[in-house]
DNA sequence: CTTGGAATTGGAATTATTCCAAAGAGCCAA
DNA sequence: TTGGCTCTTTGGAATAATTCCAATTCCAAG
């Protein structure tokens, strides 16, 4: 399990972007590091109005694009179903169950890493890799 | 390169879906064929309408997911952009460039996808693996 | 305080894709 | 050949995720 992020990162993280630590972006990334399954926009916005009910789903965009910018978030996209949020920030690929829909991550080793990035020829120069896996996870975690 | 497949390919993987080979799916997939560029839907549409000019948006979605189902072509999806379509049946990795948005397939040899397959834990049990790199590519392929 | 930029909001707009019902085509049996 | 059956195509409407936009609201600094 990755230890979760204190509190100052958020603020700090947002700061070095010259952006203000909102309500509406402290709990979104709360809501976020408290339950990672991977929500979609609309799953959050319905955890978050627990908090702020009247935040809207424009908001929610606007909040999760920010954490993504900043870095504390990643965005996950499997085919061209809604976008899902992780934040999760170390090197990992993710796993699509094909029954349940759940995503699941898989930690990615340097080495794996690296390997991977070997099969680029020359005149590729790589800034990301994203590996996803679909299949079946007859799994409890 | 891959070597084209022949004519009867087509055909014969339609039939053994029991499926009809129609004008609209042989220039659809023809197209796809002559000009390697993962188009969009909405790419194919066009330059298929210069062989049969009143085939519909509609069909085109019909006929690409058909292909894909039959496994002659693969749908390659980047975030959350339109998918995009790859008659290239080898394993291989896309390359996605940042300046340009195109997109480029990158050769996997079995080694490396086997060494990615080892970062899964036992539970599970992938089908498919799908690794897109985003960078720069200062190539001419 | 006041004021300017940042952030939020609700609703409209966009976009890729799917749905649907009607018309068309191909093929086999009578 | 003529139905009749199924598969396909078609155009347009519908859907769904996301973005856009203009109007507040919120702060933070002067």
């Amino acid at each position: 399990m990755t230890p979760p992020l204190p509190p100052e990162s958020l603020t700090q993280r947002l700061a070095d972007s010259g952006l203000r630590a909102t309500p509406q972006r402290e709990v979104i990334y709360s809501v976020l590091l408290r339950k990672r399954d991977h929500p979609t926009a609309e799953e959050v916005f319905a955890r978050v109005k627990a908090e702020l009910p009247t935040i809207s789903l424009a908001t929610v965009y606007n909040c999760l694009e920010t954490l993504v910018q900043c870095e504390l978030v990643r965005a996950v996209n499997f085919e061209r179903s809604p976008t899902r949020y992780c934040p999760n920030l170390r090197p990992h690929a993710h796993f699509h169950d094909e029954q349940t829909g759940r995503t699941y991550d898989i930690d990615l080793p340097p080495a794996v890493l690296a390997e991977v990035n070997q099969v680029l020829p020359s005149g590729f120069d790589a800034s990301s890799v994203e590996i996803t896996f679909r299949g079946q996870a007859r799994n409890a975690s």
